[in-house]
DNA sequence: TCTGGGGTCCTAGGACCC
DNA sequence: TCTGGGGTCCTAGGACCC
């Protein structure tokens, strides 16, 4: 007996603007984009005019004259998510959050309470929209790839369900575009070779897609292809490394740019840590030149690190080693920084004598005054907010254009 | 198409150990 | 002394996703 397409994908739909136009309803059917300098999100009235996200402000402004745009209200995105959790939550226990925007759900031990999954899909869409005022769009199917791409295909504001018995006929008419992890490079290498939809990939030799797919993409595909997709939904996973970047079109790398924009990263990301009680071996930094071209550094060390100072200063050197290795390169544009390989920094710790990173400079806090300092700051911030204080040159230095409060928060754009 | 920010996963080479 | 294979960790780059 076949199992049914108990695994379902509710993606909700340009979700910033959606929830902009629930909050002020003046701009319901009207085309409207989320952000200020660029476009963050874009409601579907505005896509209609060929805005999309990632896009620059008077890019968009020419495309669609009268787009309006509008400021995010952050905190009520998350509010509004936990929300629309909450109601699949009543669905079943196994939610499996990608994003702010999109759940996996097992239903296979709910179909006795609540009907078929496709009854279930239909139920949440109902009082998604009843109740909290969003549209979402669902896909059913046995597996998390298939019931991701037939959602992908119910958008805007539908339910597809994918019978078992007509899984190759749903998947074969669809572009290759839709399958998890082949993006706009692998797509232009399969459109090369005259491949443009799932069915001609999978009628096509796998030894040779595994030739230019590359091998863990080769089987994904044929997998998907052959319908034996594993994926269980799975709770809550943590994250495996924490990070922040700041663009800031072209500039040269002066000492004075670098310890302002370092320095601003690193108190972002050690702030983000120590608020998970989290911290990191490996610091990783990328540089971005001129020309899109970016390089990496990185470093492992012994000890976690969770420290701004130190974070900081790892930062500066790796960053500094990037910039050696290419000297004919004048400006940058980019700095990020990344912490990985995490381990868990129990509050406990916080008042041992030894501590992590506990790399001293003359003249600089030791490894313990450092935590101090940091968790001193933490403290004022959460009762009177980020800017309140924070280090010399820190706390002040406005690069990047992007305000804080829309970082951490990408919604997607298909 | 002039490009924002936070992540994941994979590959390949080299170092190092057994 | 030389050679070899396997495993693990680190580093750098790239593609992709939301």
């Amino acid at each position: 007996m076949e199992p049914g397409p108990n695994i379902l994908h509710a993606d909700l739909d340009a979700f910033y603007a959606s929830v902009e136009q629930l909050l002020d309803p003046s701009l319901r059917g009207r085309p409207i984009a989320v952000g200020g300098g660029g476009v963050l999100a874009a409601s579907y009235e505005a896509r209609a005019f060929g805005v999309h996200g990632a896009m620059s402000g008077w890019r968009a402004k020419q495309l669609c004259p009268d787009l309006i745009f509008v400021g995010g209200h952050f905190s009520e995105y998350q509010r509004l998510s936990d929300l629309v959790m909450g109601v699949i939550g009543d669905f079943t226990p196994l939610v499996q959050r990608i994003s702010i925007d999109e759940a996996f759900l097992d239903v296979s031990g709910s179909t006795h309470l609540f009907g078929s999954p496709g009854a279930i899909g239909a139920a949440i869409r109902r009082r998604v929209r009843e109740e909290i005022g969003l549209p979402v769009s669902i896909g059913a199917a046995r597996t998390k790839h298939l019931a991701k791409i037939a959602s992908q295909v119910a958008k805007p504001n539908g339910l597809v369900v994918v019978e078992p018995a007509r899984e190759l006929e749903f998947l074969h008419p669809l572009p290759v575009g839709l399958v998890w992890g082949i993006g706009p490079v692998t797509q232009q290498r399969l459109a090369d070779r005259g491949i443009y939809t799932i069915g001609q990939l999978a009628s096509s030799p796998s030894d040779s897609l595994e030739h230019f797919l590359g091998r863990a993409l080769g089987s994904k595909v044929g997998a998907l292809a052959a319908n034996v997709d594993h994926r269980r939904v799975q709770q809550n996973a943590r994250a495996g490394s924490v990070g922040a970047q700041s663009a800031f079109g072209k500039k040269f790398p002066t000492d004075e740019l670098l310890r302002a924009v370092l320095g601003h990263l690193a108190d972002r990301v050690a702030g983000r840590l120590r608020a998970k009680h989290r911290a990191g071996r490996t610091v990783t930094v990328r540089v971005r030149f001129a020309g899109m071209k970016s390089v990496t550094r990185s470093i492992t060390r012994g000890e976690p690190v969770a420290t701004t100072l130190t974070l900081t200063e790892t930062a500066h050197e790796l960053v500094q080693r990037a910039l050696n290795a290419h000297p004919s390169e004048a400006t940058i544009s980019l700095l990020a920084i990344s912490v990985s390989n995490l381990v868990d920094q129990p509050v406990l710790q916080l008042e041992l004598p030894i501590l992590p990173d506990e790399a001293v400079r003359p003249g600089s806090p030791t490894g313990s005054a450092r935590w101090a300092v940091d968790h001193s700051i933490d403290a004022v911030r959460r009762k009177f907010g980020r800017t309140a204080v924070g280090y010399a040159g820190v706390a002040l230095s406005e690069h990047g254009s992007v305000p804080d409060e829309f970082r951490e928060l990408a919604e997607h754009e298909l």
